[in-house]
DNA sequence: TGACTTGTTCAAAT
DNA sequence: GATTTGAACAAGTC
């Protein structure tokens, strides 16, 4: 599930393989994933053209080409993407194919269809347009506390809408709201100022650390929720039960006894227990 | 077999 | 008008 890090990790991979090839001719099967784009355009932009640079935002990775225009890629749930160099196979199944000029080839495979594909004139604009919100290691904690402030909807949730701050998937925002012992569904506007700063620096402390592991989930295994979000495990700091819940239609993990419900209009206080997983929390 | 999961979008509700 | 909610989408797993 490609959240901010591990699309991070997919920009980095295109840095360290595919930069400055041209595409000799493009192999797709993809027409469903097509974001106001026709599939002329897609071929006619990219065939002949050159990866650039890199750019991303929040989940989204731009990739700059020679000729005018960016070629677009979300990864949905399942997407995901690799070089093949002429010697080994590339898979038969693929949405998106660039055969370069060396004779190597970059895949994009989405099994299950959820991503998207563009060409986009201007990164900016496209972001702007369809009011996505700040990354979120780009965002500043005044910023993000003003944000969250106003609004009245499960923090989870808030957490999660890309147009408020882009990056956080459902994954990453159990975890960060774990670090931080906040109840999935306090209302976002009812945390204190305190509540949400720490809700900031857990979320750029996980978010760094699992952008500096490539996304390596093996890395990231003091982290409790990581990759480990199941109900009825024992918490590692009051050693209670997680529980599971829906959230806005997602599937939502946490330590009731640490995570307690908030709400400052009648200021109900939260669990105070201090615990020594990961690496927030102490200091 | 069918319930469940994911991120995004869209329509409906507030 | 702005914001929130929930269904829908595809397809893989269990």
């Amino acid at each position: 599930m490609p959240e901010l890090p591990e699309v991070e990790s997919f920009k980095r991979y295109v840095d360290n393989t595919s930069l400055h090839q041209t595409i000799e001719t493009i192999r797709f099967a993809g027409k469903d994933l097509l974001l106001h784009t026709s599939e002329k355009k897609l071929r006619d932009t990219l065939t002949g053209n050159t990866l650039e640079e890199t750019f991303r935002h929040g989940k989204f990775l731009f990739i700059k080409l020679r000729r005018h225009g960016h070629l677009l890629l979300h990864f949905g749930m399942t997407g995901d993407l690799e070089y093949y160099t002429p010697d080994a196979k590339s898979p038969r199944v693929y949405v998106l194919l660039l055969a370069f000029t060396n004779g190597n080839n970059l895949v994009f495979t989405d099994s299950r269809r959820l991503g998207k594909i563009a060409i986009v004139n201007d990164v900016d604009a496209f972001i702007q347009e369809r009011g996505y919100g700040v990354d979120a290691l780009k965002i500043t904690e005044a910023a993000f506390s003003k944000i969250f402030q106003k609004r009245k909807k499960a923090i989870k949730t808030a957490l999660m809408d890309q147009k408020i701050v882009a990056g956080v998937g459902n994954e990453f925002s159990d975890e960060i709201l774990f670090q931080a012992r906040i109840h999935p569904m306090s209302i976002a506007a009812k945390l204190t100022e305190v509540q949400l700063r720490k809700i900031y620096h857990a979320m750029v402390t996980i978010l760094k650390e699992a952008v500096g592991h490539n996304a390596d989930r093996s890395k990231l295994e003091h982290y409790f929720f990581l990759g480990n979000r199941k109900e009825g495990l024992k918490c590692p700091g009051c050693k209670g039960t997680t529980e599971f819940k829906t959230v806005g239609g997602r599937s939502a993990y946490f330590c009731p006894a640490c995570q307690k419900l908030y709400d400052n209009t009648t200021a109900q206080a939260t669990s105070g227990a201090a615990f020594a997983t990961g690496k927030l929390g102490g200091g």
